[in-house]
DNA sequence: AAAAAAATTTAGTTTAGTCTAAAATATTCA
DNA sequence: TGAATATTTTAGACTAAACTAAATTTTTTT
């Protein structure tokens, strides 16, 4: 059994690896407002357990058993975030320090029932994938508003990071995560969409139409 | 904020009180399986912050700050406990250990909101009453089916501690939390009970109505 | 009421996870 | 390339919450 905080460094290494192979001590640092030092502690006692590859002062990254226990706990974070959402009403920038704690709660058998709860979905409600029990995440088809043509269809899975105001529109719009929209024209002059959600015919900026995501089949 | 361990001490003052009103030091570190030294280091520091009147040699008591604190956590605890079995389907015995955990996530909003969706439950799925938002306990009105007499209704709302056999019987029978209970008859012989659930007609043998709880509204 | 037993507290240690300050290594740029 | 700068690590200290062993206080027993 990991502790919250060997769980909370396996976590930031996974995200960080996203945008760069090699994660320094700094940014890891930066990530989890610690001093460097403490980082260095971590990692020493991460790569003892296997959970990274870690080579003095050259970086640092996840080896195959701590990026699969990272994905667990983005796993986790994302069922929870999806709940508190879904389920209890909160708003979609509301539950990221909740998630943040329940991720953190131990036993297997509470989060398959809780997917199982939630219908399991595929995406969280900021639009991001939710890795299935295995650790795989499902390649996603997700596109912008703005990048469908006219007749296409997708279901909203979110919004682009930092889009609060958009959250709130459509919240009062009723517009819901989950819901299908169907592009029924574009207008040329200033990029605006006219979409139907729920058999109701909306008016979308570009503006909204470049931060709002769905998932397409096509 | 508390700590996670100073919120166990807590609430196991608060369970300990209920049977007798002054608590020792090694009936503490029995229920919390520590040692009665670590024991008195933590009270010193819960007196310190006036959640215990603690007295050298002499045992411990909550005030009412102290009291106030607990009540929140065993709030929690039975509300999360009512979720696991209610929504996501976990047997009555299972869900000690999650909730255990889950009652320390900090955020009252979380907790309003979870009460609300769960309905506002009164009682958890032990029958055991979930104190209110300000810590107030709804006087229970609680009865054994046994002490019912014909013609009488009540709801169930748990069964006695430690009878887990009569929880699965339950279970395979349908009945569930929150089902209504009308007495049909009572065979003087044996103490049989004859009930209607959900418009089915169920016997029960004595001991089962020895240890199935009802919530009841004379 | 004194001796023995039990309960409790004190004193000192341990571990995990953090920190600061100083030392070592790597990178940048003049 | 080598001096200046930035990054990273080491060394040592701190805190919370546990522990063990010894000392103290209370309770029980004879």
């Amino acid at each position: 059994m990991n502790s919250q905080s060997e769980e909370d460094y396996l976590k930031a290494l996974y995200h960080l690896q996203l945008d760069s192979k090699r994660v320094t001590t700094n940014s890891i640092a930066n990530y989890l407002k610690m001093k460097p030092s403490s980082v260095t502690d971590m990692l020493k006692k991460l790569a003892e357990k296997n959970y990274v590859n870690y080579m003095k002062y050259k970086g640092t990254s996840l080896s195959k058993k701590g990026k699969s226990v990272a994905l667990q706990i983005v796993r986790k974070h994302r069922l929870w975030e999806t709940f508190l959402v879904e389920k209890l009403d909160f708003g979609w920038g509301q539950v990221h320090l909740i998630a943040e704690q329940l991720e953190h709660i131990k036993s297997e058998e509470l989060i398959e029932k809780l997917d199982a709860f939630l219908g399991n979905p595929k995406y969280d409600p900021h639009g991001d994938p939710i890795p299935n029990k295995s650790g795989r995440i499902e390649k996603m088809n997700q596109k912008l508003l703005i990048e469908l043509k006219k007749n296409q269809k997708g279901i909203i899975t979110g919004v682009k990071r930092g889009t609060g105001s958009l959250l709130s529109y459509l919240d009062k719009e009723n517009v819901e995560l989950g819901d299908a929209v169907k592009v029924l024209e574009i207008i040329e002059f200033d990029g605006t969409f006219i979409v139907e959600i729920n058999k109701r015919k909306l008016t979308f900026s570009e503006k909204i139409c470049q931060n709002l995501l769905l998932e397409t089949y096509d």
